[in-house]
DNA sequence: TAATTTACCTATTGACATAGTAGGTTAATA
DNA sequence: TATTAACCTACTATGTCAATAGGTAAATTA
């Protein structure tokens, strides 16, 4: 399950993309409109600027604004940087211990389709695409 | 992200296939030979039970047994009835709450999107493509 | 009938993640 | 210098996950 971190994130994104008028938008004025708490957006904007996603000012006229334009972000780097990884399972994760059972089990090519599967659609998708 | 419940079901049952002499298995054979609590199993194969993936008998001689052929299963099944719901976001989980935003939610339609890849795709794999 | 085998049942636990809340400090602008 | 807004550390309630523990009931066989 993709969780409020994950999706909260777009939102903001998408926020962004449509109030952008070339300064900084404080994120009170996200929280409003999106009907998030400010308090927890700043622990999820504080992970997208450091990721890369976003940049902030602070102060009188601050906030924040996208590095790039909309059809330069793809959901799934988005998701994947929330959520840590867009693995489907456990053994998939991005830092997951090797499985020893691994090169005998049944079920790995399934979770490798799936896996794949879902790494596809998130990644072909851009930000551009839901405005 | 699919968690034990899931997997391990599915594992108990590709086990029950593979060894399947038309008489019941016993949980401890299936534990030893995937290398699983027998105790968790227990929660786990309960589960099946109830849900109708598996029938069970007590006493010597007992144990486990499918009720159909691999053919006549769906991974799809086995993991909605293991996990509660195969949606990929809270929204659309079998009981919850209508979001009061969808309407007007812009990232809806993505995860309806995904959520309609995850389904075909679980449901179009039966258990005898594992085998 | 007694011993054995096996499912079935209830309760509890430790660790971790999720979705926040609370209250402050630093930085920039008007 | 007052104000705005990001940035920072810490805390918390709730729930889920992955088990473990210790029994009872049912069926078979010696």
């Amino acid at each position: 399950m993709i969780s409020t971190r994950g999706r909260y994130a777009i939102r903001v994104m998408l926020d962004l993309a449509e109030h952008n008028n070339g300064s900084y938008i404080p994120l009170k004025d996200i929280a409003d409109r999106q009907g998030i708490s400010k308090k927890y957006l700043e622990i999820i904007v504080k992970e997208m600027v450091s990721g890369g996603l976003l940049v902030g000012a602070s102060g009188k006229g601050g906030g924040y604004k996208l590095v790039r334009t909309p059809e330069e972000y793809t959901i799934g780097e988005i998701i994947e940087l929330m959520e840590g990884s867009l693995a489907t399972v456990a053994c998939l994760a991005d830092g997951a211990a090797p499985c020893p059972r691994a090169s005998a089990c049944e079920t790995l090519p399934l979770w490798v389709e799936y896996d794949k599967l879902t790494h596809d659609f998130f990644y072909s998708k851009r930000l551009s695409d839901l405005l």
